[in-house]
DNA sequence: AGATAAAAAGAGTTTTATATCTTATTTAAA
DNA sequence: TTTAAATAAGATATAAAACTCTTTTTATCT
């Protein structure tokens, strides 16, 4: 579904939801600490999120990446969007490259159905949500 | 969500349930020409898929590959499994390791609705149901 | 100003998935 | 028994994804 990329960066915005701020900066060590997730490459995924304003960080002494509000409003999908692009959930599942509604292949239908549970939490709540829930329900990232 | 080899794979199943039967078998290179897909790389698929008693070969003259009976009335959800592995289903869709709905990741409930809809007719509905639908409703494949 | 600590950027490597090519083997019809 | 049509197997090539390393830039602290 996700390449892993993209679960990694799915995984350090939940972590910087729930750990930082605005004045709570993390470096990408503590991070890639935190999730078990290899240095250099999670900091190429972050750097990224940041070009697409999704996380923000700072540079220099105490710098690092956190989110601030307006990341926070923002959605997973948005996440998943920067990183896999923009088709993950039209894509056809058996890669055919003309499917549609119009013009469906064999599994179509339960594709549209598949995903439709899963976009909806992604747009819906934005990621402050999702980072309460982890926290209330000690919810693993 | 599925590898190549493993939409190939299916994609090819579905070909045989409409197109072959024991006494109408069809060579790779038509297989290929069908669906568009490399022939050698078909080839070394349906070969897996016909160890694993999901498809049937006969060599020689006139020979070819086919679905029998029993075949035919096999699941796509075994032919998911012979090519991409048992856990595409239960592995956690942020890649971690020990996901479970005891300990569940953050997107775990979602995950499960997500799969449960297209685990269903991946295993109730038999191929040759599939084939059927996509045979009276022109689907391609 | 200079030392330091952090991200950003770029280049490079490794691994895995996908695809191709070549040769051998099997089978059955002619 | 020759031959054509197919599968089977193994080696190799290519491309994409995952991961690493090094250098540069920037901000802060002393």
């Amino acid at each position: 579904m996700f390449s892993k990329t993209c679960q990694y960066g799915i995984r350090a915005i939940l972590y910087l939801a729930v750990h930082t701020s605005e004045d709570k900066k993390l470096g990408v060590e503590q991070i890639s600490n935190g999730l078990d997730i290899p240095k250099h490459f999670l900091a190429k995924i972050l750097q990224q999120l940041t070009k697409h304003h999704l996380a923000s960080s700072s540079k220099g002494r105490n710098g690092g990446f956190y989110l601030n509000t307006e990341n926070k409003n923002s959605s997973l999908l948005k996440v998943i969007h920067a990183i896999d692009g923009s088709d993950v959930f039209s894509l056809c599942i058996l890669g055919l490259p003309e499917c549609s509604s119009q013009n469906p292949c064999s599994l179509h239908q339960e594709a549209l159905k598949q995903r439709s549970a899963m976009l909806k939490i992604l747009e819906d709540q934005d990621i402050q949500q999702i980072a309460k829930r982890i926290d209330l329900k000690h919810i693993k990232i």
